[in-house]
RNA sequence: GCGCUCGUAGCUCAGAUGGAUAGAGUGUUGGCCUCCGAAGCCAAAGGUCGUGGGUUCGACUCCCGCCGAGCGCGCCA
């Protein structure tokens, strides 16, 4: 529709310039919008506006000329001026209806489009390190990736979720080195648990799983544990004194031994979390493992292709990447002096290795707090040769936390934290789902427990919800009262109250908005609109019966209720929100 | 100090490429079920869109300064 009215006036202004009403070389850029109000008709456009200046004519007389010049045609009922110089358009009501029958008929694949073409995109999210259970602010990142994968893949495009499992980096072997300390005092020793250990109740279960199926072997005496070991906060240095029990559990177990402890806790972790993921409605196509990075070449493979193409210097024994020639502030180091590559060398491979799989977009989905180390994978993907607008980066900002007033820790290494399990079990995984996609991603949000578990009933889901299920229960009294399941063959021009006009208009607006939430990256444009939706349907419900004895009213209005559910089970189902037929 | 993300109603937040009278939810106040589900509807009240400039016919939106909040500035991951 929006098209239709774009080239009416793109016609009507190349008649006017050439009967040289207006001067030809004015640079036209048609905006028509859906308009915000019923009195201002469907569609809007303030192309008279723009062209005023240009055209050095007053902008509502040009528009009457605009207006004049408009051709004739039969969806367009009306069209006015108003306001400086916008130009209304009135769709006519029989054009504007069918879109029930298009949904009636489309069901659950109304709204998908082709907008994608089939385009490959990755999109990567969540990848938290596997040092524990998922918390809170894991969610939102879950939520937000899982859903905007979801719109993406509902407008054509071809895409690949992806978790990126650290299982390479120093806090996974400090939390190895904590699953160890744990199991000695499971044989009966008595260790000073490391202050930058990992706290968490988890570890105790690990070791424990660990004492059960291997008893004393991998049980050393606590004097070997600590020896050499500097001492702990406050009195010495965390870091040191952990990194020193590291090298210890290293000695002491050798490398066979401890990676049988290391890889327990991988795993173990790893798959909480892909189950908690998995309750959370959140399903991965690949899990990609950092150490496989490594195992494969692919680091050392990286950092020669950035050699060969001359964005590599040695510095202080080091191996340096020169960023600051794409653009990032300081040039990063990519092998230590000590021959160990770092965390970043793993990260050029990794995205390295997602171009190479052929993906035209690749999506990250960070938290915030990452936010100053765009500009250096950006730049190792334009030192490599690659697109680097290919690569986008979706910052989600953190959720506050709070529990009686009061902000709470979110601190995976003390353990003091709330699990993103326990948040399901708290608010259930609607509200759960909900909650994290309603807020645009970069808005800091405030997430407030006590509301969330005590007044769950007030939540805006179940405003959705609840729209879906009256629709359903009048569906049920139709069955009780034998009346037929309305077909969509039913005289909708009897659709004539504002409230069914509105309700029309804003169903015929659902394409669009998917399509504009995929491709900005919006998910909560399509929750915004539900909520609108939901509201004008509420609205009409208590204004007007559905089930009337005038049999051909009655259907054409359970045409219209039938479509309205089916595009909120529709927009819920994209948001992993279910639409519930009964409450 | 530099950088990123922000600042909209008492509170939590929307305001799609700059448009017409800045909107929801929640909270407050007052109405609406002999009739399809009151987890709902209707109405009232509540705003200097942080602040000061600039661009524009037009700015919550774009640009600059300032104030304030969160985060980031390792040969950590």
């Amino acid at each position: 529709m929006k098209q239709i009215i774009n080239d009416l006036i793109a016609q009507a202004l190349l008649e006017l310039a050439q009967a040289s009403r207006i001067p030809a070389d004015l640079s036209i850029n048609i905006q028509v919008t859906p308009a915000r109000d019923a009195s201002q008709g469907d569609y809007a456009s303030n192309i008279a506006l723009m062209l005023a200046k240009p055209a050095a004519m007053a902008p509502r007389a040009l528009a009457e000329l605009i207006v004049d010049a408009l051709p004739a045609v039969e969806a367009i009922e009306k069209v006015e001026v108003a306001g400086p110089g916008f130009i209304n358009f009135f769709v006519a009501s029989s054009t504007s209806n069918s879109v029930i029958r298009r949904i009636l008929e489309q069901g659950e694949d109304f709204g998908r489009s082709e907008l994608g073409q089939g385009s490959k995109v990755q999109v990567e999210f969540v990848s938290a390190n596997p040092t524990g259970p998922l918390h809170v602010g894991h969610g939102r990142g879950a939520a937000f990736g899982a859903t905007l994968a979801n719109l993406l893949s509902f407008v054509g495009f071809d895409v690949q979720k992806e978790y990126y499992v650290n299982d390479a980096g120093r806090q996974m072997h400090i939390l190895g080195t904590s699953v160890w300390l744990r199991y000695l005092e499971l044989c009966g020793e008595t260790i000073d648990f490391p202050s930058n250990g990992y706290q968490g109740d988890y570890v105790w279960d690990i070791a424990a799983t660990l004492h059960r199926e291997n008893a004393g072997r991998f049980h050393r005496p606590v004097a070997q544990v600590m020896a050499d070991v500097s001492a702990d906060a406050p009195a010495g240095d965390k870091e040191k004194h952990i990194d020193d029990l590291i090298a210890n559990a290293h000695g002491l177990l050798g490398e066979d031994e401890y990676s049988v402890v290391f890889d327990l806790a991988l795993v173990t972790l790893t798959e909480v979390i892909r189950v908690d993921l998995q309750n959370f409605g959140v399903e991965f196509d690949r899990w990609f493992s950092e150490r496989s990075l490594s195992d494969e070449g692919l680091i050392e493979q990286a950092i020669r292709r950035l050699q060969d193409n001359g964005h590599v210097y040695e510095q202080d024994g080091a191996l340096w990447f020169r960023s600051t020639n794409f653009g990032d502030e300081k040039d990063r180091v990519v092998r230590r002096d000590n021959g160990q590559t770092t965390y970043f060398a793993s990260d050029i491979a990794y995205h390295m290795n997602k171009f190479d799989r052929g993906f035209d977009t690749v999506i990250n989905i960070w938290g915030a707090d990452h936010h100053g180390y765009i500009p250096r994978v950006k730049a190792s993907l334009s030192a490599l040769g690659y697109v680097a607008d290919n690569l986008e980066v979706q910052l989600v900002q953190f959720a506050n936390l709070f529990e009686n007033g009061v902000k709470m820790s979110m601190s995976t290494r003390s353990g003091e934290f709330v699990t993103l399990r326990q948040l399901r079990e708290d608010v259930g995984q609607d509200a759960a789902r909900f909650f994290y996609v309603m807020r645009k991603a970069e808005q800091h949000m405030d997430f407030d427990l006590d509301l969330a578990r005590e007044q769950s009933n007030e939540n805006p889901v179940y405003y959705l919800q609840y729209a879906h299920a009256r629709i359903c229960s009048v569906g049920r009294q139709c069955i009780d009262r034998g009346i037929a399941v309305p077909a969509a063959d039913a005289n909708l021009a009897r659709l004539d109250n504002s409230h069914e006009q509105a309700l029309v208009k804003q169903l015929g607006q659902f394409h669009e908005r998917v399509e504009s939430a995929a491709i900005r990256r919006e998910p909560h444009l399509v929750v915004n609109y539900l909520r609108d939706l939901a509201h004008q349907f509420h609205s009409w419900y208590n204004a007007h019966h559905f089930i009337v004895d005038d049999s051909e009213l009655r259907d054409a209005r359970l045409a219209l209720a039938s479509a309205i559910g089916q595009v909120m089970r529709n927009g819920l189902k994209l948001m992993g929100v279910s639409a519930p037929e009964k409450m």
